[in-house]
DNA sequence: CATGAATGAGTCTTCATTCAT
DNA sequence: GATGAATGAAGACTCATTCAT
């Protein structure tokens, strides 16, 4: 992310890179892996398809390097979401805040992280995909130990495995997440966190 | 649904064409759309690949069409699930074991149906992808209306907009069977439906 | 070699596949197997590039196949040569007589055959390269042995190990038929194979 | 050949530009031409690839240069071998000597020679080609050259054309180094040059 | 003068689809 | 109506060569 000290040939690389991972991401985004070439985007990128392949060994490795920085880039702003200070609840509220904005500000490729993410890829043998599911399991833990102090706290009720609240939320939010990106105005993720927390928050019947 | 009136040759075609698709399905699920072959399918079913041709127009159609069976097959199911006469809270429950047992009972197709059906599948243009998302909002709706009956009737509490409560009852039985699906023994879905439905039915906070 | 009895289909199929494999031959003759494209055997052929690989695998199976079947064809001709029933010397003369005929009916090839056969091939990895040199071995121990039954019957002195004389006479008219290939007017291959066998016959200095 | 008397800067140049020789050598004879990349060369040779344009035009031209240097050293010792004052069958064992011994001693790059001289390059065009045979002929002109003299003083019966004579010794020598090259212990190149030779100094069956 | 990133033509190979038998 | 051989467009990847720095 902080590139400034390098020198001028490193970073004009690190443009250029980035140039073509943007260029793959619209396109991957767009059509998804398979139905896209490398000739189109290295024109896309503007570069010659030999040019691609100095900067990555082939297509596969371009893919993963794409959905790892995605990922990582997604990943990261929601831990920062549930890490800092603060009560459980509020924890709670700046996690689906957060995961509102990163992904509306991401329309065009959360389609492509949810494919890879949700468990649906047939495009890379493994490797990413363990690797994926490792980083969104540790993420899963992580939320589920805020459920886990919160009861610990008395501020939760002890009602279900503090994991399965956390799969709840996550997929809660990516679900609806996912039906704003169909229809945008017929299903909009809602500005206020507690239309969906109260979810879990409130009992149905309890 | 029903060939049992069909003159001979017709019922042979639909055993033939079933045998294709089963082939298909097999495969598809294993490897992905793009990554199996027409041939591979013939093969697989034992047919001649002209024959193959004979059944479906082209590697889309054939595709398309085991996507419907396969959705139709699982929402019928479940359809048929939450159809039963009850109180909202049974029909709840008996979707929640259905779907674990449906989905258990098909695990290599899950993935291909999922990939399908949460958004990511970049391997049909459009047509079915709008047809399925058609039928599970379909689906939605009807599992709100239950939500929303119990609301009525007073048995459930007002703490969620009912369209919500069915996308997160869907999602969240959804993402358990993924992580059962990646680690059967160590996700195992539970037996219980309570244990899941509590999640909704209980209040962590209130 | 007989097909005669093979049904039609079959037969077709045979033919085909020489046609691609002569294609192949001449264009691989002429340039060396890097220098020729799938592509350029295929228009040379009549085919189209697909069919070409319906038939062989990929480019180095091709090539293989073609090797064998040429130094298959050579070896033959030479084995018959020199089992035919007869003394040693009679032998020996048909061999050179019979390499001299099937190598200027087949000029075309020989500089394909040797540079496949003499140890200089970086064209193909293991495999085709150690079976024609079994087969080359094999040849020359036959070879050999027509000395040491010369030498056995009292025909021939023992003026050197048999397998060396083997080798010698084997890698003199090669040697002879390269230097016609490379220039028929200046170097003819004699006619009459006692010019070159009285080089093994007749000592220099005894 | 002796550069000492150059200005410094003409000496370095000499220096680098072996060193690219020698890497390319290496490389060509371990895979030949078509299957050695330019950057490889650069990088064995530990230059840019830029530099090695500075010095070849392009890859054909180093291949010769380098064909050219590799046959040259060896003929060059071969001359010396022939070229020595004495009796001819003294040349000759020294001939047989040398050559076993300059092609032990290069056990590498022998191939590359073999593959160059016996008319099976289809790496480069016409140019080198005829070059080397060129070489070739003159040599074989040069050993010729010694039969004639030997049976010009009556040392020599006049078995057979000299020229074939020379082929003969050549090929002989030839093959038997392509042997021991295939498989060194099985097929020893014979110390004692007499063993070579016996098979032209005494007949077979006179 | 050395450097090495950029270029893009050229290559092998796959596979959906057609159609003569 | 079944067959499967033939087709050729399309795609991943390589590498000799150039040229701005």
């Amino acid at each position: 992310m902080d590139h400034a000290k390098l020198p001028r040939r490193e970073r004009a690389k690190l443009v250029q890179k980035q140039e073509m991972l943007d260029a793959a991401l619209d396109l991957f985004s767009e059509k998804g892996y398979r139905n896209v070439s490398m000739q189109e985007i290295a024109e896309k990128a503007e570069f010659a398809i030999g040019t691609l392949y100095n900067f990555f060994r082939n297509k596969e490795d371009l893919y993963k390097a794409l959905i790892k920085e995605m990922a990582g880039r997604f990943e990261e702003a929601l831990s920062k979401a549930i890490g800092a200070p603060g009560k459980e609840i509020e924890k709670l509220r700046s996690y689906v805040k957060t995961k509102g904005e990163v992904f509306r500000g991401n329309a065009s490729v959360i389609r492509l992280y949810f494919a890879e993410t949700l468990g649906a890829s047939y495009n890379i043998q493994a490797g990413l995909d363990s690797e994926l599911r490792e980083r969104h399991g540790t993420f899963l833990r992580t939320l589920a130990v805020i459920f886990e102090d919160g009861m610990r706290r008395k501020r939760f009720r002890k009602i279900a495995d503090p994991y399965h609240l956390a799969v709840a939320l996550d997929s809660l939010t990516s679900a609806l997440l996912l039906l704003w990106l169909e229809e945008p105005d017929g299903h909009p993720y809602p500005e206020d966190p507690d239309a969906i927390l109260n979810i879990l928050f409130k009992g149905l019947v309890d």
